[in-house]
DNA sequence: TGCCAAGTAGACTATACAGTCTAACCAGCT
DNA sequence: AGCTGGTTAGACTGTATAGTCTACTTGGCA
């Protein structure tokens, strides 16, 4: 058994990494032995490291749940400024990685309600709250119609992901990302959101 | 081991809908045991009628996706139609056995990418082209904008369930059904999708 | 040199489960 | 009474897996 040692050091960051790996894309099923291969590691230094797989498993979810987050800078215009955002959401949620995650999270919430609601929390939760922040920032500016700014976000993000994440889910397609939808569906969002008489 | 015998007849439908029931509530992992005994039958009953775990798996979800439908009758103004097809779409897609029938879905796709395909094209993509049609209609009349009717009906159906649905599927709340949501969808939607020039 | 911490290989236990097989059971029917 | 077809309980096989234990290696360091 030669194994090529290049092995950069820290194990559990390995470790950690070759888990969040096997869960996206196998689910929690995977087994320990895999995923101890994937790191290069003995099984027994997976238990060095902690102390079960469900332990492991909550870790590397926390661990991927980092990356959920989409920024939105506020300085352009109205429309310029949902779209680059949208495009960010878009490309996030519909990548092979985020169906991924949300697939393995839909399948073990009931197993592990905690880890689901902190990525609920910190994922889209907080993406909405984001959003909905800047919406009301152009709602008193009269850039848009004053509606509630909690709801309009969900409506943004609804209508950006929904079908598509269900293609994505069912393993259909790789076509997502026509690249004309997002401007599709934002001019329909500010279709819906205009402000209600053209200027102040 | 007395068991109360008022057992209908027809043990492969028992069976079917045990599985049915069973493959919901605990996903693909839950054992032909269980199974069997939900039904009240052994286990080689079981193997009687199908040959293995996977096809009564795929049975069970074939015989789930018949429900899966909303039909939609274009008779009344449009918003009362809209109206009576969301609250119904909702209630379908956010009750807990849509959740889980869901879930269960999406979890196993992988596996069993037919199944997968064949769920997406009777359920979602049906009641997509159904509701499409209906608005095409009302566009052709000019009771809506004329646009895209695939793309209006992705963007209603997309606004109607995916928060919500994110939240059942992971695990929280089941306030889902806040009566005025469907009606501030459905005006949300009228507002993208209103005639340009008030009429005709 | 000798120690130590981390890692390793692999045997081992216990459990769960799919799927098979057998022998008995019990209808209704002739 | 005896046959037949569906049903049943339970033993059995084989496999996969979580988690433990032990004896070994190895690299760094005092």
């Amino acid at each position: 058994m030669s194994t090529v040692v290049e092995l950069p050091p820290d194990t559990r960051q390995r470790l950690l990494e070759a888990a969040c790996d096997a869960f996206r894309e196998e689910g929690y099923q995977v087994s320990i032995d895999r995923i101890a291969a994937r790191a290069h590691v003995a099984r027994q230094t997976v238990y060095n490291h902690f102390p079960s797989k469900d332990a492991l498993f909550a870790e590397a979810v926390r661990h991927a749940i980092q990356s959920v987050l989409i920024t939105l800078d506020g300085d352009g215009a109205t429309r310029a400024t949902l779209l680059a955002f949208s495009e960010a959401y878009r490309a996030k949620i519909l990548s092979a990685e985020g169906i991924a995650i949300f697939r393995t999270l839909t399948a073990e919430a009931p197993r592990f309600p905690a880890l689901a609601k902190q990525f609920f929390r910190q994922g889209p939760q907080t993406t909405r709250k984001r959003l909905a922040e800047y919406l009301a920032r152009a709602m008193e500016q009269g850039r848009l119609k004053r509606d509630d700014p909690d709801f309009a976000a969900e409506m943004l993000t609804a209508m950006l992901a929904d079908f598509d994440r269900l293609r994505g889910l069912m393993n259909l397609q790789t076509d997502l990302l026509k690249p004309t939808k997002t401007a599709q569906v934002v001019d329909c969002f500010l279709r819906a959101f205009a402000p209600e008489k053209d200027m102040p």
